[in-house]
DNA sequence: ATGTCCCGAGAATCGGGA
């Protein structure tokens, strides 16, 4: 039997300030793959009992005040395999996550923002990228369902930003962050909403000065990289954008992908 | 150039980060 497997990315700006949206979220489109970033909490203040009541497994790797991801799998916990980005000992930020889950082997990112620049913060996003750079061609190819999702912290295009000249000077949209992300994607892995909507316009996150999100005043930074098995399935992808309208929302909108699977989810 | 929201500190606002 043909069936549906949706992964979903979720920048919720912490966790605990934004643990009804999720769980309302998770309940309206009941995502089978989530992956979360800027917990900006500790691994014990996690909610795991509130995600499991709502029918989700959880992996997480927290940190006080900034950063923490999670992946959560509806009704299976998902398969740890790595835990924080190889390449560097001393790198102590939560970022990546990836694990196993209902037969995807995912990737959960948060990619340093950058900001100031030029400086050490903007200097240890380049790091970081050929970092990940370095990591995700050994998992392009593999034979299994691959996917590199998260906060990407990357503008791509002009096309992904309601004007690149305000944002002309900052770390999300500089030349060598568009050349590392380009280089990323060369290595075979698909920008599945950029695919899907071709030349027009989307947007998952909108800033909170200047009314932003109500005007669709958005930057495209949140990304679903899928390798060439999974992205072969791919059926559909979107923003849900209303979550970005709700009362106290975080400043991006859940971004997701449906896949077509053989066999129904259990 | 502007502006807003989160977190932690520690007691009321302020700094750091985005």
């Amino acid at each position: 039997m043909a069936a549906t497997l949706r992964i979903a990315t979720y920048n919720v700006n912490g966790i605990t300030s934004r643990l009804p949206h999720l769980l309302r979220w998770l309940e309206a489109t009941r995502p089978d793959i989530v992956a979360l970033q800027e917990l900006k909490a500790s691994d014990e203040a996690f909610p795991l009992e509130a995600i499991q009541d709502a029918g989700y497994g959880a992996l997480w790797h927290g940190q006080r005040a900034w950063n923490g991801v999670a992946l959560l799998g509806r009704g299976t916990t998902p398969v740890q395999s790595r835990r924080g980005l190889p390449g560097d000992p001393a790198d102590t930020q939560s970022r990546y996550l990836e694990a196993a889950v209902h037969g995807v082997l995912v990737g959960a990112l948060y990619l340093p923002n950058g900001n100031p620049r030029p400086g050490p913060k903007f200097d240890y996003k380049l790091a970081w990228m050929r970092r990940l750079a370095a990591h995700a061609r050994g998992l392009v190819g593999l034979p299994h369902p691959v996917a590199l999702i998260g906060d990407f912290n990357v503008i791509p295009e002009d096309i992904d930003v309601y004007d690149p000249n305000a944002w002309r000077r900052d770390a999300l949209i500089q030349p060598e962050v568009r050349a590392a992300y380009a280089q990323l994607l060369e290595q075979g892995w698909t920008d599945t909403l950029r695919a899907l909507f071709e030349d027009a316009p989307v947007y998952t996150f909108w800033d909170h000065f200047r009314q932003h999100a109500e005007r669709d005043r958005g930057l495209r930074i949140d990304h679903l990289l899928l390798n060439p098995v999974l992205s072969a399935a791919v059926e559909a992808a979107g923003v849900d954008q209303w979550m970005r309208l709700e009362e106290k929302a975080s400043d991006h909108a859940p971004t997701w992908v449906e896949i077509a699977v053989e066999h129904a989810i259990p």
